[in-house]
DNA sequence: ACGACACTTCACCGGCGGTCGAACCGACGC
DNA sequence: GCGTCGGTTCGACCGCCGGTGAAGTGTCGT
C-alpha cells in the first residue's frame, strides 16, 4: 500500500486528484493546468495514477478525459483531506478561489462547504434525519478511543417524514433508504449528508436550477432561484454572514 | 496535502501505520522490527508520523509508546489498504501469518477478516440488521456513478430484534443506536460491520472470552470456547473451510 | 494535404529522502 | 556505582523521483 502512497506524495498529483474529485472528468492539458505543472510531466503522471488503478481515460477524439475510478477514491482523498493542515493563501486569486470553495462545492456526488452544512442542519433541526449533533466531539476522540464517544460516520438516518418531504420536493431517493452516510467536511470540520442521500439531493438541486457549476473549478455558485428556494423550502439565508479567511492546501 | 501522502509514500512506515491499525500502542523496537529496518530509521520515522499528528506519543519510563492519533487515522489506513493491491507471498513465514490475518483480526475497534463478514452476514440473516447483500455490486461501481446504485457504506440499519438480542448477548450497546457503519473488507472484499456495533461485539466477543489476541501481531485467535459460542448463537461453523491463500501486501 | 493542436515518450538534470553506523542521553537492574 | 538496554540524534552515502525541453504520434480543422 506504499504504492498507492507514494502517488499520494507529489504536490501536482494531489492537484489533480482534488481537480477530479467532484466527479467530472477533465482533459490531460486542463489537469495540468490544475497542477501548475508542464504537460509532459502532467502525462507523466495521469500515467501512474491510471496504472495504479486511481483514475481512468475515456480517449475521445484528440483529447483525453480522465476521472476518478470509483468511489474508493473519491472516499480516499476525502480522508485524506480531513487529515491534511491547513495552508495559508499565497495570492489574492487563491484566496477568492479557497471562498468559493469553502461556501459550496461538489464533492464527488454530493455537496460540500457550508452550503453542504447548512442542509444537513435544517434536516436534523426539522426532524428529516435523526442523529447526534453534527459537531463532531474531539474531546471524546482524545479520550479513550475504544469506549466509544467517537462521532462515528453513519450514525443519522432518514425519518419517514423526511422523505416523504424530499420526495415531494423532487428528490429521486431510492428504496429502501434508511441510514445516512455523514463525512466531516474538509474545511468546516462538520458533519454533513454523503452516500445515496446526498447524491439524491445534489441531483434534486441541480435539476430545480438552483445551483450552477463553476467554470474553472468545483466551486458551485447557487442561482437566484436556488436563493429563493433555499430561504423558503429550508429557511437558509444564502449567502451565509461572512467568516474568517482561510485556504485550504493542497 | 502532499504532506499527509509522502508520510504513507514510504514502505516501513506503512508497516508501523498498519501494525498500530488494531489501536493497540506499541514501543519503538517492536515497531522498529515490524517496519523491518534499524530503530534509528525506525526513531525518523516516528518522529515524521507524530509531527504530522498521525501517531501520538505516550512515554513511559525508558519506553515510547506508540499509537494512531485517532479514528480519522484509522479510517485512512482502511481506506488506502482498500486500494492498495495484493501482493504475492515472499516466505511461507508470511504466507501463515497472512492466513491469521485473513481469518480473523482487530481492525482498530472491530472485527476484521473472514470472522468479521460471517458474524455481519448471520446478523443480516437473522433479521437482527437490515440493509443489501454484503457483496458490494461492483458492476455498478464501473457504471454511471452518479445514477445512484453504489454498495456505499452505512447503509445497514440495526433492528429492534438485533438490538435485544446483541444485549442479551452482552453486548454494551449505546443508547440510540440506529444506523451501523460498515467498511469493505480489506482481504474479504465484504462488508462487515464496524462503528458503534462493531465496537460493542468486539467487546461482547473479548469479555466472553471467545477470543484472544496474537501476541506479534495483530490477528486474533479464536478460543475453544469460541469455537462453541459462535457454533450455538450465531451457527458459524470455525475455522472455515479454507480457501486459496493470497498475502495481503504492505 | 497541410498546419495546428492534444498528448505522449525520451534523455537529462537536480534535489529530496531513506538507510545505516556511531555516538549520545536517559532509565532500569544489580 | 556500573553495565545494560531502549531510544534518539547526527553525518555520510546513495538511490529514486519530479521537472523540463525536444522530438514523435495521432486527430481535427480548412
Amino acid at each position: 500500500m506504499a504504492a498507492v502512497g507514494q502517488l499520494l506524495a507529489d504536490r501536482g498529483r494531489c492537484r489533480i486528484l482534488l481537480a477530479l474529485a467532484d466527479g467530472r472528468a477533465l482533459p490531460a492539458s486542463v489537469l495540468a493546468a490544475e497542477a501548475g505543472v508542464r504537460p509532459s510531466t502532467a502525462s507523466g503522471h495521469l500515467r501512474k495514477l491510471t496504472e495504479r488503478g486511481l483514475i481512468e481515460v475515456l480517449p475521445t477524439g484528440r483529447y483525453r478525459y480522465y476521472r476518478l475510478a470509483g468511489p474508493d477514491v473519491a472516499r480516499l482523498v476525502e480522508v485524506i483531506g480531513r487529515l491534511a493542515p491547513t495552508q495559508p493563501v499565497r495570492s489574492l486569486r487563491e484566496g477568492t478561489r479557497a471562498h468559493a470553495l469553502r461556501l459550496a462545492r461538489r464533492c464527488y456526488d454530493h455537496i460540500g462547504g457550508r452550503l453542504g452544512v447548512a442542509v444537513t442542519d435544517t434536516l436534523r433541526e426539522r426532524g428529516f434525519i435523526e442523529g447526534p449533533d453534527g459537531t463532531p466531539d474531539l474531546a471524546a476522540v482524545r479520550g479513550d478511543r475504544l469506549a466509544g464517544g467517537v462521532a462515528d460516520e453513519g450514525d443519522y438516518r432518514l425519518t419517514a417524514k423526511g422523505h416523504q418531504e424530499l420526495v415531494t420536493l423532487g428528490a429521486m431517493l431510492p428504496p429502501g433508504l434508511g441510514a445516512v452516510r455523514c463525512c466531516i467536511d474538509w474545511t468546516e470540520q462538520r458533519h454533513h449528508i454523503a452516500g445515496a442521500l446526498g447524491r439524491a439531493v445534489l441531483e434534486a438541486f441541480d435539476t430545480a436550477g438552483w445551483i450552477m457549476p463553476a467554470a474553472t473549478h468545483r466551486a458551485l455558485r447557487v442561482t437566484a432561484r436556488g436563493v429563493a428556494g433555499l430561504h423558503e423550502h429550508f429557511g437558509i439565508a444564502w449567502p451565509p454572514a461572512s467568516t474568517s479567511r482561510t485556504a485550504a492546501g493542497s
